[in-house]
DNA sequence: TCTGGGGTCCTTAATCTA
DNA sequence: TCTGTAGATTAAGGACCC
């Protein structure tokens, strides 16, 4: 039997996160204009900045030398992400104190059911107040709290009251809520599907939920306007802890200006292929898909893929397939604004001997044995050689 | 005009396979 | 053996989120 009891979800989102914990540590940034993110003068955006800076329309993903012209005196920091990450670990900490039910979304916001904790803590708006205490206490921040019967209207009770806020919407408010709330509150509505929304001349939710769902499927697609049709009627799930796992890895960077330098290139990705190499180790991940991602000049972005013959981690074999894909693909001689790899498709434990071949730490000794391969499989073809598990069937 | 990095999920087209 | 087809898988791109 499943439980219909209403629930109630409750959404934690900590206020302007990384320049809030840069001005607690620092009291001479205190009231000051704080941006978080990449460094004026080169290429990149804002991540955070504290309410301070937003005063000159500074926000969040904003390109970083729009910030600077906005406010050229506003203090500038790279992040500083293990400090954010072992606060965001302390709220953690008191959020699991108050609810055994807990969901990390990101270093900055989790969900929690607090259903059935009335009889503890009184009613939601008390456990919120406790909450929002309790994270004050341990870590001298704010937070916004959203309580509601599931996580979208928590989520979207979080956003309606920042910084500091604490609002709660019981089942019977929710269509109240949600009416005035403009579109782009929705998930998945970004950029595109607002435009697409503007030509329909929907603004507010109340405006989205007069449309049918037929309508909504072929204006958005199938699996889109169901969410719209669902979001619009404040229905989404009362679900907490259920995450899935990772289901990539990558790493990527964006030169400071567009190069051709081949030998530059191949540098950069052979760092990637160690950095991701290692990160994958350390989580004990194999994948069978490795992904090369290319943007060029004018924003222009490609991707190539291919499925490696047996799971890997090994810096030599993600550097090689990669390098490969780049050199095989239709972009060598064009100006490279990012170079990116990913590994995804886990493998679910099978192994080959191929993992020899992955074991031998000497980059150039394995990507010898690796070329001897090749040039055998030419020869011979996968299925004459003798390695293990049949290659490329390890799927799950 | 300018758009990072690290992700997820969806759509579509091409290709493989029963 | 050839051919057509439907469904699954793969590859690429794109929208979106934090």
């Amino acid at each position: 039997m499943t439980d219909k009891r209403i629930r109630w979800i409750m959404h934690v989102d900590m206020d302007a996160f990384y320049a809030s914990v840069e001005q607690r540590d620092h009291p001479e940034y205190r009231g000051l204009p704080v941006v978080v993110g990449a460094q004026p003068g080169r290429r990149g955006v804002v991540s955070t900045c504290s309410y301070e800076a937003r005063v000159f329309g500074i926000r969040s993903a904003m390109p970083i030398s729009d910030a600077y012209r906005r406010c050229p005196d506003a203090v500038y920091l790279r992040p500083d992400m293990p400090r954010y990450v072992e606060v965001s670990r302390q709220v953690l900490e008191v959020l699991a104190d108050i609810s055994p039910v807990i969901e990390q979304v990101s270093v900055d916001e989790a969900y929690l059911d607090i259903t059935g904790l009335e009889r503890l803590y009184g009613p939601p708006r008390s456990i919120g107040e406790r909450v929002k205490e309790r994270v004050r206490e341990r870590t001298g921040l704010n937070c916004s709290v959203g309580i509601g019967p599931n996580r979208l209207i928590a989520k979207l009770a979080s956003d309606y009251d920042k910084p500091d806020g604490l609002t709660i919407v019981d089942v019977n408010e929710v269509e109240r809520f949600l009416d005035p709330m403009p579109v782009s509150n929705l998930r998945g509505v970004g950029p595109r599907n607002l435009k697409t929304m503007a030509r329909l001349g929907i603004k507010t939710v109340q405006q989205l939920r007069a449309l049918p769902l037929d309508q909504l499927n072929s204006y958005f697609g199938d699996s889109m306007g169901e969410s719209l049709y669902r979001q619009a009627r404040g229905v989404s799930s009362d679900r907490v802890g259920e995450q899935s796992g990772r289901q990539s890895l990558s790493k990527e960077t964006t030169f400071n200006e567009d190069i051709t330098d081949q030998e530059q290139l191949r540098a950069t990705l052979r760092g990637l292929a160690a950095e991701v190499g290692r990160s994958l180790r350390q989580a004990g991940l194999k994948g069978n898909v490795v992904t090369l991602k290319l943007r060029l000049s004018g924003f222009e972005t490609h991707t190539r893929q291919r499925r490696l013959s047996s799971p890997g981690n090994a810096d030599a074999t993600l550097f090689r397939v990669a390098w490969e894909l780049f050199q095989s693909s239709a972009f060598v001689r064009r100006p490279v604004r990012l170079i990116g790899l990913g590994v995804s498709d886990w493998s679910d434990g099978a192994h080959t001997n191929l993992d020899l071949f992955d074991a031998v730490e000497d980059d150039e000794r394995q990507e010898r044995l690796y070329s001897m391969l090749d040039k055998a499989t030419e020869r011979f073809g996968n299925g004459k050689l003798s390695l293990g598990a049949p290659l490329g069937k390890n799927r799950k």
